[in-house]
DNA sequence: ATGAAAGCGCTAACAA
DNA sequence: TTGTTAGCGCTTTCAT
């Protein structure tokens, strides 16, 4: 039943590199950080010896002397069934990948829902990550004041919502650009009752992509009034609100605040005999896996998380340096994926 | 008469806490990692101390000296945009969580793929990580052999397909069980002529769960040839498939060997006009999000995720316990989340 | 049951 | 340009 998991050699350590290529630690140590140092030669011998022992420096060691573990923590929160938020898997990918870039790996830790800061208070004090990247800023602000209180650097994905005077470095997509497009769209394909089916006003983030569609349908010298539900962001309550507007606000087109409310849409006018995109178009937010695979496809606002990685990590290299540079918050616009559900009549 | 005190700017050491209980360092080190060593009257000074500080221990301190670092590695894998594939979202909160019960972390990173052991070799050379959670065994096994042969602790979540001899551990979910589960669901709901629409023959894991279906429809007496299909696992993939499966084999259920091509077979069945779980029953594999939020619901094979993350920490455990213990391998079986695609008639 | 000493592998500061 | 010294915070002997 045992067996000898163990690797069988330790693996070799600076000194034993110094020891092939003739010089001191120290020197090894320079030819990794500050290669610049070394005459070419002697560099050269080093990096020979570095090949040939197959060596890699003791993240232990280095971390314990550098202060710094060159990881960064982000809370995985729990995927929630029956919606459509996929986002999560897209953005890690991209975080993992940036981070790479810039010499970073990426610890997930489990937080707990009831005290987000649980998590966080550990691996600060143990020095197990150099920063965290923060997602779940529309749960109102718990850990970023706190995490701000203990002057840990974080990049927060998402807006200061609660507190706007807040300093932090944040990377957040522009909700309010996406809803106009989405509309705007909607307006360019001959639709003229535009509904909107968005989450309960406590909501900031669909208050924010709300009022995309609000502007841009007034823009269009169009009526909003009557033509919107709030409702929670599941399944069900996105077919019971949309049923309720196409009874209620005869509407030929419902923009949504997520998948998930459109795909609830999607029911509500399957029920009635409602063909999407030819009736009553629909769109979503998020540009999830069910939008991209639903027959027919559902027309969806993508944020482009991809560069949200990219201007995270771009300013947690700022919040690390030294001295360390305050990046400016970072508003990115999202597209239109454009699919059948939105066809152009 | 206790001191006040007052937040140091770098976080308190094993040091500080034992001049505040007025003990030696390794004391406070055995109420640690020892504490039945104390006295119940130290052991609690020494707790005291620790509370009133916040002392967490220095992870890289603890990792150089014990040569651990309670790590996990994981190799993130890129989301592949227009399938179904939001598996590994659940699967890692799971392992994550089960991770934190152990006092593990998980350490993402980005593997190569073109070479996959890219990745690997740097963490383990570098003692980033105590082990691996190899994922991605489908894909051949270039990683599991290498890290087999430097003996590398790691559990794999899928079977050595390629190599059966192999002695790692490994926890995977019994496909044929899937299949034939599926299978048979459709049998009692009145199907009679069930297609298999499925991978290219070089998946292992497509042959798997085909075998399922082969076994239980032919158990029913009732044919299987001429009513196959095998494509890439695409949505377009699957719309073909299907049409070619409805155009020329006249089937009356079409079990698919994932949600992606699933959702394919719904394209061809809405382009046919033919209503799905009435007409024609569909099933998919994996209960994706696409599956649970499609109008009418996808009846879909549903992987015991949550399980096989439990599965997989606890031979890691094993693998890392000293003396280590190699668990036996674990084939955990699916379940079926019945949806309106395959409704009874 | 508690304490003293040593050292894990590395890099910062300084010396040569 | 290269080498020497010191020590990061912890746990593992071993001594008391």
């Amino acid at each position: 039943m045992t067996a000898p998991y163990r690797r069988p050699v330790l693996p070799p350590t600076l000194a034993d590199v110094a020891d092939r290529a003739g010089v001191s630690r120290q020197t090894v140590s320079n030819a990794l950080n500050n290669p610049a140092l070394l005459r070419p030669d002697t560099l050269a011998r080093v990096q020979d010896a570095i090949a040939e022992l197959g060596y890699t420096p003791n993240r232990a060691a280095r971390n314990l002397r550098t202060r710094s573990s060159r990881l960064i923590g982000l809370r995985h929160p729990p995927a929630h069934e029956g919606t459509a938020d996929a986002l999560m898997d897209r953005f890690v990918h991209s975080l993992v990948d940036r981070c790479r870039q810039s010499g970073y790996h990426v610890l997930l830790f489990a937080g707990d829902d009831a005290d987000p800061s649980v998590g966080y208070e550990e691996l600060v004090n143990s020095t197990a990550v150099d920063a965290f990247v923060v997602t779940d800023t529309f749960l109102g602000t718990p850990q970023t004041t706190w995490l701000e209180r203990q002057r840990v650097p974080f990049v927060a994905f998402g807006r200061p919502w609660e507190s706007p005077s807040a300093k932090h470095p944040w990377v957040d997509v522009d909700g309010a650009a996406g809803g106009a497009l989405a509309a705007r769209h909607l307006l360019a394909v001959g639709r003229q009752r535009i509904a909107w089916l968005g989450w309960r006003k406590d909501s900031r983030i669909g208050e924010d992509r709300r009022s995309g569609w609000t502007a841009a349908v007034r823009e269009a010298g169009l009526p909003t009034t009557g033509l919107a539900a709030r409702v929670d962001d599941t399944l069900s309550s996105g077919r019971e609100g949309a049923a309720m507007l196409l009874d209620e606000a005869r509407p030929d087109a419902i923009l949504c605040a997520s998948d998930t409310l459109a795909m609830g849409a999607l029911h509500a006018l399957a029920e009635r005999g409602i063909t999407p995109g030819r009736d009553v178009a629909v769109v979503g937010f998020d540009d999830s896996q069910a939008a991209q695979l639903v027959p027919g496809g559902l027309t969806s606002v993508r944020l482009p998380l991809e560069e949200v990685a990219i201007e995270v990590v771009a300013a947690l290299e700022g919040l690390l340096a030294r001295p360390p540079m305050l990046l400016p918050p970072r508003l990115l616009e999202p597209t239109l994926r454009v699919r059948g559900t939105s066809a152009a009549r």
